[in-house]
DNA sequence: CGATTTATTGATGCGAGTCAAGACCAGTGG
DNA sequence: CCACTGGTCTTGACTCGCATCAATAAATCG
């Protein structure tokens, strides 16, 4: 196994190279050759505080990423779909655990080769970079998520995170799946599940999404969960901000 | 101004060949011969959604950065204080607005360039990964605060966090100073003026803290501080956690 | 010194957590 | 096929922590 590892890996670098002359180069290739692996539901991938050897691609699945307090609650502070490249932003060790939600299968890169080709790479690191700086901004909008929103408003931005991801690929199919369960949803929100499912009782009555089994829901209207969401019109420019100061300092 | 700029842009760039040759090059060493500019007290250093053209090194002071909500509501996601470079995790335009909280000076230096710099040099470019991974678990650890501390574990956080720094450069002096306001701190804990300073009133009547004054405090019994902000014996290892799934799934 | 901003303290209400019971599923095996 | 079982989800009743509203008190500044 680990000298057929070898062998990819030189493959790869070939693969670089000839990438590196004529195609747009993209972080995924450099996995693309390594063997996939495959982890049932539930099984963890690695452990907050294990050394970080490796990183990887998410080639099918999900993967919860969180934390264990003290005291045994979990936070989970996101979730890994398919394209994802799962421990970027990791100095010698993980800084949270990684479990597979659904069977899921990956590719496994060293963390050292990866940095090394990578930082070598003209094409590739602002590639990098650009990577860490979107894991940046999704953790500064779970920020505010988590600072100021009430139940309803979590539920309905969750909600449209995984509507925006699935209408990337397919426009105009307003299903979306929910492969985690209300749990995975609580602890990733800062709720408990009886609000998270209290949440989404109210949205269905109010007609905006329909229950469609117990994992997947449809979305019916979509610019009322924009709304609710709290996302409106995000006015961020200088002005807005300067004008805004003296309004509302409520918190719902 | 301008052409004084640029004198002082090749002089930098000196500097870095030199120390390149000669001694351990530090990503702040970029900023060194950058002219000092000053901030008065709530003046803005630049607004969210600017574009990013340059990256900041706090010389002295201290920073809030944040965003503003559609409703006019703040979320304060960090503070920044002398040392700290302002920006490394930014794509081209700003994710945040930054304010001075006290007058501040800083150095400036173009985005463009601080990239090309550091990532043509093999000492840098660990450095500024380091820099990334290092906000990336600031950002987690907030996160984790936001979605499951109470009131005073927020405080105690908040006010742990600010002992650690200050200890950092001088041992032993346990009084701590807070420049930003009550508001500036409920806005970054997710909480209130009234429950921020409810929650100081409470720890002082324990003799945990001691007010000196407005805008600074003296930590009396840290270890308690510590506990209290439920940052014990933070057990990260892959058995803990395992075991602790079938504990408490309580909240506060 | 008053004037204004900022912080503290008190009274009250609401949103979400907690506790508890029941519904809705898979599976599994009779 | 149905009964049984363990797990997940929903719904209801109640509690409590923190937000809200309001009134002082303390600090800062012209």
């Amino acid at each position: 196994m680990l000298s057929a590892n070898s062998v990819e890996q030189v493959q790869t670098y070939n693969d670089v190279v000839v990438a590196f002359e004529a195609e747009p180069l993209c972080l995924q290739s450099l996995f693309s050759k390594q063997p996939l692996e495959q982890l049932e539901a539930g099984r963890t991938l690695f452990f907050e505080g294990d050394r970080a050897k490796h990183l990887f691609e998410l080639v099918e699945g999900v993967l919860r990423i969180f934390k264990i307090m003290a005291d045994g609650r979990r936070v989970i502070t996101g979730f890994f779909y398919p394209g994802d490249l799962v421990g970027v932003s990791l100095r010698d060790r993980y800084l949270y655990s990684a479990e597979a939600v659904v069977p899921v299968s990956v590719r496994r890169f060293g963390r050292r080769a990866f940095e090394d080709t990578v930082c070598s790479s003209p094409q590739l690191r602002p590639q990098l970079l650009a990577r860490l700086c979107d894991e940046m901004a999704t953790a500064q909008d779970q920020m505010v998520l988590l600072s100021c929103k009430n139940a309803e408003e979590r539920v309905c931005s969750f909600l449209l995170k995984l509507l925006r991801r699935k209408q990337g690929q397919d426009r105009s199919c307003s299903v979306v799946d929910l492969p985690m369960t209300r749990l995975d949803i609580a602890d990733y929100l800062g709720l408990t599940i009886e609000t998270v499912s209290r949440s989404m009782t109210k949205l269905t009555c109010k007609g905006i999404i329909a229950p469609a089994g117990r994992h997947s829901i449809c979305i019916k209207k979509a610019s009322m969960l924009a709304h609710l969401a709290g996302e409106g019109d995000e006015c961020d420019d200088g002005y807005s901000s300067v004008i805004s100061l003296d309004k509302a300092r409520r918190r719902h």
